[in-house]
DNA sequence: GAATCATATGCCGATATCGGCATGCGTCAA
DNA sequence: TTGACGCATGCCGATATCGGCATATGATTC
């Protein structure tokens, strides 16, 4: 029988695999780039195995993306998994209220930056 | 010496507040109106103890708001603290690209429905 | 095939939770 | 004051990580 469990199964979990701080840079070092997992790690202060190890977890829930290169692996972000994280939280926007149209015209700039490519 | 933490002191961190799939639920249901911690515990199926577990945690990140009545104390959703969270995965969603124009429709809506309130 | 480089896995100790239970604390009514 | 009610806290066992280290797996070159 079990009785208490430390944390209700949570890996493979998008909220969770951001939740680790040091995991969550990941992504944002991507964003300039596909890199191979060492240079993840040297950037970031990790050792490689623990990069490994985070990067397995993102490829997971669909964070990171990753494709063979020689000897290499580059990883590359695959923002699509954060989409359910960012419109949860927006469900609550009409709580912020005060800053509302701040968000319409973020969306709005990030229109037009991306009509601009 | 310490060697080997098991998550780097996450508690009173956003992340990880709504990293918990139970703990999640609580704003949502909160934003249907304040409620006193019994009858979020049974509405959702925890104990009166674990949903005040978890709302100190929400109120410490800044997720839920409280307030003193008679005997009861109502908790009432604050999602200031959920922007950062927001920020944070918009700042991807020129990978998600596909469904940009979702956003924005999103948004669209939104603030429709605040305007006709 | 052997050596080498890049990355992934396995094992470990330390630790931060989570849920259940009992109990403490604060408030209101009689 | 005493009792009843609502909620918070403390202690506990079980467990899911996390980081470090050594090592296995893969791929390339000689």
């Amino acid at each position: 029988m079990i009785l208490g469990m430390a944390r209700a199964a949570t890996t493979s979990d998008v909220f969770n695999a951001i939740a680790e701080p040091q995991r969550r840079q990941i992504p944002v070092l991507l964003r300039g780039g596909e890199r191979p997992v060492t240079e993840v790690a040297g950037e970031l202060g990790m050792t490689q195995p623990g990069a490994s190890k985070h990067l397995r977890v993102l490829r997971e829930v669909g964070l990171v993306q990753d494709r063979r290169a020689g000897k290499q692996r580059l990883y590359a972000p695959d923002a699509a998994g954060l989409r359910p994280v960012h419109e949860w939280t927006g469900g609550f926007a009409e709580f912020w209220n005060e800053s509302f149209d701040r968000l319409e015209a973020y969306v709005q700039d990030l229109k037009q930056t991306r009509d601009e490519e």
